[in-house]
DNA sequence: AGCTTAACCTGAGAGC
DNA sequence: TGCTCTCAGGTTAAGC
């Protein structure tokens, strides 16, 4: 479900909630909610208490918590969230009646007017929690870099199991070039590659079939074939389309994805492809035409398109 | 090696 | 009412 805009509604959420605050104690609910944990609930529930949430970081659509000790000494640890198709997380005080998905509970040290549990909330359990060990990285920017010049060319500390994913197009230092050299190395499709998050991360279902109408491409164009400047303009508009969702507070269809307080974000009024099937093509009626949105099964999935102008490209 | 598909889950809605 | 089928915002492991 939740796509880059929707997991960095969460990750600023939890950094209003919980930033500074002490995990006292943990129960998981669900052995299935820690299944990427090392060690499962036992490590999980006897690792966390005691560790203090000094930072929430976020890499396309994985998050995660960076823990300091009771001196404040950072650790080489880390608490990661995904939140998959349904995960979601809510601060709740204790006396809130448990969700009917509830799967993990952090209980926070006390705080002025502050709920004290950090609740993750699954539907469909793709989602989780787990603890993972952070290891520098210096991604697709090639060489090796000293200690001190690390940020500025874009080196990074991630959790292990994130660092075989690509910046995303929000990051400072991501890298069309990279991108478009990825494109241009494979036969797929373009929306293959929106969707790969070792290329680019963070674009989902939604928001890549947002993109490509903005782009007025079609999913299956074979990447190599888009050339530099239509490449430039999909990420533009993979760019702007997120930030516009962010500031909206994310898509919400349903009860499935909210922000830390329940609250649903309000960007689905604003889509343009995603779920219009059957609907006109906005950008067609505007110019006085009428053509009529289709859905078309790619990739095991849905995509959305206009069949005026995201035309099929010829031989598929 | 690169690409495709099946599997992991629960629930909602459509059609019979 | 209740059954079966399809679909849903994601990722990974196994298959060709």
């Amino acid at each position: 479900m939740p796509e880059l805009p929707e997991v960095e509604v969460v990750r600023s959420g939890i950094v209003s909630h919980a930033l500074g605050r002490v995990i006292e104690s943990v129960s998981v609910l669900d052995e299935r909610s820690v299944r990427r944990s090392d060690g499962g609930s036992a490590r999980f529930e006897a690792l966390l208490p005691g560790l203090k949430i000094m930072d929430v970081a976020r890499r396309g659509k994985y998050l995660w918590l960076l823990l300091g000790d009771s001196a404040g000494q950072l650790l080489d640890e880390a608490l990661v969230v995904h939140l998959g198709m349904s995960g979601q997380v809510l601060f709740k005080t204790a006396d809130f009646p448990p969700e009917k998905h509830l799967k993990i509970v952090l209980e926070l040290g006390a705080a002025q007017e502050s709920a004290t549990q950090l609740r993750f909330i699954d539907q469909r359990i793709f989602g989780g929690m787990y603890i993972d060990t952070l290891v520098e990285t210096t991604d697709s920017a090639g060489a090796s870099v000293a200690a001190a010049s690390r940020s500025e060319l874009g080196a990074a500390v991630l959790p292990s199991s994130v660092a075989h994913i690509a910046r995303d197009p929000l990051d400072p230092h991501f890298d069309v070039a990279a991108f478009r050299k990825k494109m241009l190395r494979t036969s797929s499709g373009i929306k293959r590659l929106l969707l790969d998050q070792s290329v680019i991360s963070g674009v989902g279902n939604i928001y890549a079939d947002e993109a490509l109408w903005q782009a007025k491409l079609h999913y299956a164009k074979p990447a190599r074939s888009v050339s530099a400047a239509p490449t430039r303009d999909l990420i533009l508009a993979v760019q702007r389309v997120m930030e516009a969702a962010l500031e909206a507070g994310g898509t919400s269809f349903d009860y499935l994805y909210v922000n830390v307080n329940g609250q649903s974000g309000y960007f689905d009024r604003s889509l343009n492809a995603y779920g219009q099937a059957g609907k006109p093509c906005k950008r067609c009626l505007a110019n006085g035409i009428s053509s009529i949105m289709v859905r078309e099964p790619f990739m095991g999935r849905s995509s959305y398109r206009c069949p005026r102008c995201q035309r099929k490209p010829r031989g598929l």
